[in-house]
RNA sequence: GCCUACAUAGCUCAGCUGGUAGAGCACGCCCUUGGUAAGGGCGAGGUCAUGGGUUCAAAUCCCAUUGUAGGCUCCA
């Protein structure tokens, strides 16, 4: 099982397709915008570097960027005299030109530009497209010339450098990159930029990622007191809850085991340790080792901290002799596991070392499978949705060469993945050869408060453990079968989830979900004896409420308690205690003024029931 | 792992080209008992990530290590 899969694709843009994706005119007037914009930046580099070498350089989500072999590391210095230059040459006013060239044109126009010259005999050799897939149809090598510079590229451009406005383009930042996305080949400097059609737009999209910064989970799991890493003493990707935290992670766990009960999950533990010969037989040490931790001495037996969960549940599975009357069998675990992730890949909750994936194994007969498919997807949705999120993106990836299984295996589950994504109504994409060498599987990815995609949820077929742990059950027919098995997660990692979680609401949850529902506040210390007996009525009837006894003004209080996002201030001065109420302050800001404390406690209860997002119903 | 940058008080950060550290918040104590986002005073708190080096002198310059950030690659 393998929860963790952000997708990049990077985009290749140097020949000209026949046809244009769909994109509305605003989209592909960006488009053609943030394309110009790469190479007229690409001028102004090689201006720097004369002996520069190119790279590719493609419009990207926001902007674009541009790879370069420079014979030094670029500074935020250069960044300001490269932007500065490109605001002239924007302003000199150049003409883009299409020319079409024979691969011995480009060759020779390109002679002292290696990796170009590398693209151009793929491309001339009509081998590979983008994607590194063989092509379809010819191409038709071309170039785009503005004054003295002059790029391979498929374009479409805007008409004239001109035409772009000197003050909506800005160079973010710099970053190295391979050479075609390749470990082996080498380091490229990559500059990104945004462009956009006017200066209005970019200081929108500087305040987006502004707004977003402040979204960061890193920062809120600080503010907020969620959680915290202590990568010198603890070790990196190892996460500590602290009660805030805590108090989310339970409230989000507890909620899912109930639902998982009620649909029919069994729970089950198990240790986070086991023998080499489990690993063995699971195929593990052969197909995952660079994920695992060094084995332990155990009286002379090599134990592994477990990097997954499946093999645990198939020995409860195998314990005994299983009849088909019992399948499906749906065994579910809250099991934390370890991988080994390289250094420069952890980040926050969202990339870490040791992690808890809600995970469960179906097992079913063949006949069973597509329904429980169907049922399995429906289930993920119902969590998902519970949380809150509905901009999902679902992927199906489908049989790879290298492989275990028959094909007909695969063939009839990947037409059970597809046919519940059909129906299910969510909009997905088809990863072809993705999926996993023991199965085909559908993954659901959110996205974090920088627009990037993280996977969730994964729903996955397994061919190869059932095999290996030669897994069986009686049928009706009196002879053993083999059984399909299905694993999946929801909420994938804990960590991971809850850090899409954080960055998602801002660290201001649902009610449900708010570590803290309610904060007393007394304007003056007369009124904390009062304070306190509300917090006890409210505590008892189910609220998680604090009183703010600290010996501050009011208004620092609420300053506090709006920090902390808690959903209700509830200010209690003289007026309040001698008419047995409470004034009501949102967290949004809102007023409600003095209520009696029955009206109030009505309130919360309702949006908690209905796990809203709001603060009144 | 690779490229680049960064690492100073619990947090956010200042400390120009070398002369043994500073602010705000938070924390403690005192005064203030105040009606919807910061009342005032005093105090405590740092081997400037770690280890080397250069120098009369290093938070500052150099090297290494560790960690973090943004990317890249990876994530059966």
């Amino acid at each position: 099982m393998e929860p963790f899969a952000p997708r990049w694709r990077g985009v290749f843009g140097f020949w000209r397709r026949p046809k244009m994706e769909n994109q509305s005119d605003h989209e592909s007037r960006l488009h053609r915008i943030r394309h110009s914009a790469a190479h007229v930046m690409a001028q102004a580099v090689l201006e720097q570097f004369p002996e520069g070498k190119l790279g590719i350089g493609p419009p990207i989500q926001d902007g674009f960027y541009y790879d370069f072999d420079l014979p030094r590391p670029l500074t935020p210095a250069d960044l300001e005299t490269i932007k500065t230059r490109m605001q002239e040459i924007i302003q000199e006013d150049h003409p883009f030109e299409l020319q079409d060239v024979s691969p011995e044109e480009a060759r020779r126009l390109n002679a002292d530009q290696p990796y170009k010259l590398e693209l151009i005999d793929k491309l001339a050799a009509g081998e590979v497209d983008e994607d590194d897939e063989p092509m379809e149809e010819e191409v038709i090598i071309s170039t785009y010339r503005h004054g003295t510079f002059r790029d391979l590229c498929r374009g479409p451009h805007v008409a004239s450098t001109g035409e772009l406005d000197p003050d909506a383009i800005h160079l973010l930042s710099t970053a190295g990159a391979y050479w075609r996305g390749d470990e082996s080949r080498p380091m490229l400097q990559r500059i990104y930029g945004t462009a956009w059609e006017t200066p209005g737009e970019l200081q929108v999209h500087l305040e987006r990622l502004e707004e977003a910064r402040k979204r960061d989970h890193r920062r809120l799991g600080k503010q907020l007191e969620l959680f915290s890493l202590e990568p010198d003493l603890l070790g990196g990707g190892l996460v500590l809850w602290h009660p805030k935290g805590g108090m989310l992670r339970y409230l989000a766990e507890s909620f899912c085991k109930e639902e998982h009960i009620k649909a029919g999950y069994d729970l089950v533990y198990s240790p986070h340790i086991g023998r080499a010969a489990l690993w063995e037989t699971s195929g593990h040490l052969d197909f995952y080792r660079e994920s695992m931790y060094s084995p332990m001495d155990v009286d002379g037996q090599d134990y592994y901290v477990r990097p997954m969960n499946c093999p645990f549940h198939i020995l409860i599975y195998n314990s005994r002799r299983r009849s088909y009357r019992e399948l499906p069998l749906r065994l579910a675990e809250w099991g934390t596991v370890y991988r080994y992730e390289r250094p420069g890949v952890l980040h926050g909750l969202l990339r870490v070392r040791g992690f808890t994936q809600d995970d469960a194994h179906h097992i079913c007969s063949p006949e069973q499978m597509p329904e429980e498919i169907s049922f399995v997807l429906d289930f993920c949705l119902h969590i998902l949705r519970s949380f809150g999120f509905e901009d999902l993106t679902a992927y199906l990836s489908t049989m790879p060469e290298k492989r275990v299984g028959e094909k007909p295996q695969w063939d009839a589950a990947q037409i059970a993945l597809q046919e519940v994504l059909e129906k299910s109504g969510l909009e997905y994409k088809v990863d072809e050869g993705a999926g996993a060498f023991y199965g085909p599987k559908i993954d659901l990815n959110i996205r974090d408060a920088l627009n990037r995609e993280w996977q969730c949820s994964t729903i996955q077929f397994d061919f190869n453990l059932p095999e290996r742990f030669d897994m069986e059950y009686m049928g009706e027919d009196g002879q053993p079968h083999r059984p399909y098995m299905i694993h999946r997660a929801i909420l994938g990692s804990l960590e991971r989830f809850l850090g899409i979680l954080i960055e998602f609401y801002g660290g201001a949850f649902p009610v449900w979900l708010a570590p803290v529902q309610v904060v007393l506040i007394p304007i003056t210390d007369k009124q904390l004896n009062y304070c306190w007996e509300i917090s006890k009525k409210l505590k008892a009837a189910g609220l998680r409420v604090e009183v703010d006894d600290a010996r501050d003004r009011m208004g620092n209080k609420i300053r506090k308690a709006q920090e902390q996002k808690t959903p209700y201030m509830l200010i209690v001065g003289k007026r309040e205690v001698e008419a047995g109420a409470v004034s009501v302050r949102l967290r949004t800001g809102e007023d409600l003024k003095a209520r009696p404390v029955d009206e109030f406690l009505a309130m919360p209860q309702s949006v908690i029931e209905a796990r809203s997002k709001e603060l009144i119903l």
